[in-house]
DNA sequence: TGCGGATAGTTAGCTTTGCTAACTAACATA
DNA sequence: TATGTTAGTTAGCAAAGCTAACTATCCGCA
């Protein structure tokens, strides 16, 4: 790794630990301004994250669901009940095995949600506006990366 | 269906809207990935970040630290205590204002914190270390706008 | 055929962390 | 000195994460 060694204070700028260092802190405190906007919905952050898997990927299983939203099935089944209880989404047996539950968003969910996109875009589009071009492309061709570090 | 409505479900490439929704995206799953580092510190996301305030930012008040975190004062006010528990900071009464309490980081917070990040980034690292220098550069030109966006 | 292990979800119970409301203590000022 | 403001604490609630233990179903195979 780092040549000589390995400082826990300043790695060199560029290697993999500072681009991890930094990005790790702008992670956070890019959600957690965002998190504001989400509350907004009267949703939070962990229900309209997985209900934009059901609305943008379509239906799914608990299990399926709770992998793409790197939770636990538990926590995955709860977030399901609450959805169904507001009429958000609903469950279907699977007609092939009775095991597993398929979910699938309701029309409200997908009003809600575009709502609750609206609301964070506004909040952004007018940082992002102020943006270049050519900023705006390097976070574009960043997100597949980002992506693919956060292990999708 | 790209360009020729302002769809409230797929918006143009590129556009603010894009970019803010998957940018949004992509930085949950980021820390929903490296949270699982933060644990293993044994502390939790919301104090190992309190701590980083003050280990890097040096002393501050309750007060400055929940501004800094982005929580209300009793939210900080409950970490803060939590941490002392933990002989990770000491508090110490402002000679000048009797009410404002001054929090700093033990010695024993700042082994913790150094070791908690060399773990986070261990975890990004390997993988950011298989991108290739183009990649790396990608995002690190990114990281800047982002830090712009969230606001700091 | 049916037994036993694997798989999908649920339930129960705990922890952490966010919030608001209501309080105390200390300060500032008219 | 009385009054209002500011810093922090306490109490109580809700959301969301986890593990452990359970039910129900499925699949492989003797």
């Amino acid at each position: 790794m780092a040549s000589r060694q390995v400082s826990t204070r300043a790695p060199r700028a560029g290697s993999a630990a500072a681009v991890a260092d930094r990005l790790h802190s702008a992670a956070i405190h890019l959600l957690r301004r965002l998190r504001r906007e989400d509350d907004a919905s009267g949703l939070g952050a962990p229900r309209l994250s997985a209900l934009s898997v059901l609305v943008f990927g379509g239906p799914q299983t608990i299990g399926a669901l709770a992998a793409a939203e790197q939770v636990r099935v538990p926590t995955m089944s709860r977030l399901v009940a609450q959805l169904e209880a507001d009429d958000l989404l609903t469950r279907a047996p699977d007609p092939s095995d009775g095991r597993v539950v398929r979910v699938e968003a309701t029309s409200a969910a997908h009003a809600l949600l575009h709502a609750g996109r609206r609301r964070r875009v506004a909040a952004l589009s007018a940082d992002v506006a102020r943006l270049t071009p050519a900023e705006r492309k390097t976070i574009l061709d960043a997100i597949p990366l980002l992506e693919r570090l956060a292990g999708r």
